[in-house]
DNA sequence: ATGGTTGGTAGCCAA
């Protein structure tokens, strides 16, 4: 099974990047962040006509919104609201082989990396806290859940993440308080890197480049904010992971490019 | 140090 995420910004304006995806990398399920459109407007038509018959969309105006696209038949999806706001960051299905898939939009913080005075930064961190209790929660459960988490997670954790760690130490997305924060999560149940699981850490690996670089392949200014993890029963059914960098070449382009792995359920 | 670009939507806000 093939799972992709990617953050699309506007699955509107780049329909046609999903089908190019489906031709290059023919993935069973694909989950979207950033889709920009509420419900009513959501493309089903489009989408199922790519063979995704299978779809849970939570989407609103402006802003937000994510989807879970699937070949494969699941039997319930949702998502829940987090920080008590209803503003579409989480969307869920249950897949055959008893596989859990939650796709989460973690906030971006705006661009002052104080909770104090940045209201954004106050909800990325305490998304991140909710998120944490929520992994734990599910852990005293009991039944060590065959669950994948994927999304835009905006933070970059490794140094390897950022294209300089100490020039981006006080930029939003890679700060220790953020990094602290998704390492919570993480250790919450033992979570995966899926990615770092087959690129080795001293490696740099990215999967977002600004728009705002004349050439962003020159520069390569990236930072890896997309990712893919798993419970620890489902590492042994990992078989490959990739970042589709090509991709931020597909105009109009995404500044965010498709994450990939395969798991042999 | 600053400004640089993009998308949704109708004036800027968010990233």
């Amino acid at each position: 099974m093939r799972i992709v995420t990617w953050n699309i910004n506007s699955v509107r304006l780049r329909l046609a990047h999903v089908e190019r995806l489906t031709k290059t990398l023919n993935p069973d399920v694909i989950c979207l962040q950033e889709t920009k459109v509420q419900d009513p407007d959501f493309p089903h038509d489009a989408l199922a006509g790519y063979g995704y018959k299978y779809r849970a969309v939570r989407g609103m105006k402006n802003y937000n919104g994510v989807a879970i696209l699937s070949r494969i038949p699941f039997s319930a999806n949702g998502g829940d609201d987090w920080c008590g706001k209803q503003d579409c960051r989480h969307a869920s299905a249950h897949l055959p082989g008893d596989i859990e898939l939650h796709n989460f939009y973690i906030p971006s913080g705006g661009d002052i990396p104080d909770p104090k005075v940045n209201d954004k930064f106050a909800h990325k961190l305490q998304f991140m806290t909710e998120l944490a209790a929520w992994s734990k929660k599910r852990k005293r459960g009991g039944g060590a859940k065959r669950t994948v988490i994927v999304g835009d997670f905006n933070v970059a954790p490794l140094e390897t993440d950022v294209w300089s760690h100490k020039q981006l130490l006080d930029v939003v997305s890679h700060t220790p308080v953020e990094v602290e924060h998704l390492e919570r999560l993480r250790a919450a149940e033992d979570w995966l890197d899926a990615v770092r699981h087959f690129i080795p850490p001293e490696q740099k690996l990215y999967s977002w480049w600004s728009y705002r670089a004349r050439d962003w392949r020159a520069s390569d200014r990236g930072r890896r904010l997309d990712h893919i993890w798993v419970t620890p029963p489902l590492t042994a059914s990992l078989r490959r992971a990739e970042i589709v960098k090509d991709a931020r070449d597909w105009m109009p382009a995404s500044d965010h490019v498709p994450v990939v792995v395969d798991i042999d359920p």
